[in-house]
DNA sequence: TGATTATATGCAATTTTACTCATTTACGTC
DNA sequence: GACGTAAATGAGTAAAATTGCATATAATCA
């Protein structure tokens, strides 16, 4: 069943955590990987996986992919729904996290900003 | 997180079944074992990990168990209302062992029925 | 009391999952 | 083309989960 693997895709806390930052705006896997202090590989991974369950797809922009829910899913099952827009909202761990992204976005030292620095101070 | 905990008693076929069936109405290990086709160790144990993650409770009678939904869970969550009432509902597996369940209930095969035409054979 | 039934659990085997390290592939900059 | 960064993946390991078998406990019945 494709629904088993969505429930086992969310059966992990790093995997929620990352889709608590999707919920909010779509990042890339070095972004999670500050975020959420994960390795690099673990960080790829934990996407991966979400990915093969439909929860999330990504869209490449220059070397980043930017993942983000996938809307379809959400439309298929519809506990998800809730589960995304209800139930994550109130988990302090998701509440920190959101917070952390807020940081890490203000800091400016995002991967893409980087990178628009380096060009503008050309 | 006692939210996980939820997630990945979930992330499970048997017990995904398990609820499915508790959902229309309570029963003891001894029929999930038969109607599901799982061991009796088996049965067990998924039931204590429901109970455990406090989805289930059991209320004891006689020498039987019998589980149920635990209400109280679904207010917590909000995402289990959608998730048992209406994507477990269109699962193939989930019809497939709900009209197990009427064929074990009408059989009169049933643990405590048996019991009880003992009882009325006497 | 002794036999039967329902349920839980200790132990061990097997499978699955999560993780790290190192490497590869892809894209972009110099 | 050389170098740097993003992302994925192969190999190996450790931890966790699933399951079966055998046993223990509790309740019922004869």
């Amino acid at each position: 069943m494709e629904f088993l693997d969505v429930l086992k895709a969310l059966g992990d806390e790093n995997r929620i955590r990352i889709i608590n930052l999707l919920r909010q705006e779509a990042l890339c896997v070095c972004e999670l990987e500050v975020i959420l202090n994960l390795s690099q590989s673990n960080a790829s991974r934990h996407v991966t996986k979400l990915k093969n369950a439909k929860l999330i797809i990504g869209e490449k922009k220059a070397q980043w992919i930017y993942y983000r829910l996938d809307r379809n899913i959400l439309e298929k099952f519809s506990f998800l729904n809730a589960l995304f827009h209800e139930d994550l909202t109130r988990l302090q761990q998701c509440q920190a996290d959101l917070l952390q992204l807020k940081k890490h976005k203000e800091s400016g030292i995002g991967c893409e900003e980087l990178t628009e620095n380096k060009t503008m101070r050309l």
